[in-house]
DNA sequence: TTTACATTTAACAAAAATGTTAAAATATTC
DNA sequence: GAATATTTTAACATTTTTGTTAAATGTAAA
């Protein structure tokens, strides 16, 4: 059939479309860019996909499979206490997001919100797994009984999508190089763990 | 020099041109659909502004300039308690974002970052004043000082902007209508305010 | 009513971008 | 080395988009 190369070509016009599509959005992105970043000539790039259309979307379901088994951290199990699986989920999402971008998945499905609908039930029980974690953490009485569970869900994933998204001018407006405000982020996912806890752990009145 | 006429059909261009711009980004907007919301013709967008990107820096210009207001609420000023202050700044700033897109200008920045760097000092002197605020507390002992003032800082920023700009995806994902979504969203300023005057009350030990 | 500006029409120019094709060159595999 | 698959080249077609222009029409005000 055919050898390495034709699979490490994929691969390879793969890579630059990514970083090319997450970076400029599908409205932004060239296919000579994608093309010489992959060190190819155009013509290849409708020989493996047949348009850009196509490709991109091919990076777009790529971008969101990447995101869904984060979510399957919430299963229920009965060794782990929530403190430590909330700890390990924000450090986990705070690393995946580093390489990944929410920002391009954000970004395009604003443009396209079929990109979404029409995808992936699986990702909306990953989010039920969520709620329902926490909703049964109520019923136990192991954490407050008065907040939302989906605002809980609102806002951690505020607290870990934001911060990177926005990094750029985060650091513009703090008057940090990109270098510092990654430093400064080092003990982020520690903090807000701990905000959470505190948020939820149990209080009479 | 000219008319009502004038000023108005340039204001209804820019009310187009925003609405646009911010839907669809730089890249994605054409002229053809401005003109057509503004109920013009195409020529009549060169005849005022002569060029696609001479007219995005009227509409990149002004939500910078409609930002900037809301950063003045961290002026010292002693009648008012922090807490008051962070209130207000928090139901504001959510209340600012709702008509505006923090996204258009996150994603215009990342496109072209010169747009930000070659504008506005003053922008940078707000967050200054957000910074020796929380600081001035934490000499004051008022707040717990253990918690670097740019966290504070990135905290709010993203517990108010995200689950703005990210309501599409979070009302998906919580398989709730986009008004449901609004209207869980009525007791949300309220929640992180006490959670950010939880986080920052001050604790001995 | 004349002058000046505002607006439309319609055609066009020019550029940028996507997509196609055929032929030649290169590499791989048998 | 013959056969097959991959890749380049280069030219071209098409479409989309931006920007321009000139002439006609409308409108408001001096």
């Amino acid at each position: 059939m055919n050898g390495e190369t034709s699979i490490s070509t994929e691969e390879s016009i793969l890579v630059a479309a990514r970083k090319v599509f997450e970076s400029k959005g599908f409205d932004g992105a060239r296919m000579q860019e994608i093309s010489d970043l992959a060190g190819i000539n155009r013509a290849l790039l409708h020989y493996y996909f047949r348009s850009k259309e196509k490709m991109f979307e091919r990076i777009f379901d790529e971008a969101l499979e990447r995101l869904m088994p984060l979510l399957s951290t919430w299963d229920h199990d009965p060794e782990e206490s929530w403190e430590s699986k909330l700890k390990r989920f924000i450090s986990t999402f705070i690393t995946f997001l580093k390489a990944n971008s929410m920002l391009f998945l954000l970004r395009e499905i604003i443009r396209k919100p079929d990109l979404l609908a029409s995808r992936t039930k699986k990702y909306r029980k990953g989010v039920n797994k969520f709620v329902h974690y926490f909703e049964r953490l109520k019923a136990e009485q192991l954490i407050r009984p008065d907040v939302d569970s989906r605002y809980i869900y609102i806002i951690i994933h505020s607290l870990c999508s934001f911060p990177l998204m926005n990094a750029i001018v985060f650091s513009y407006s703090l008057r940090i190089s990109g270098k510092d405000y990654e430093e400064l982020m080092k003990g982020y996912p520690e903090l807000i763990s701990d905000l959470m806890i505190q948020l939820l752990k149990y209080q009479k009145n």
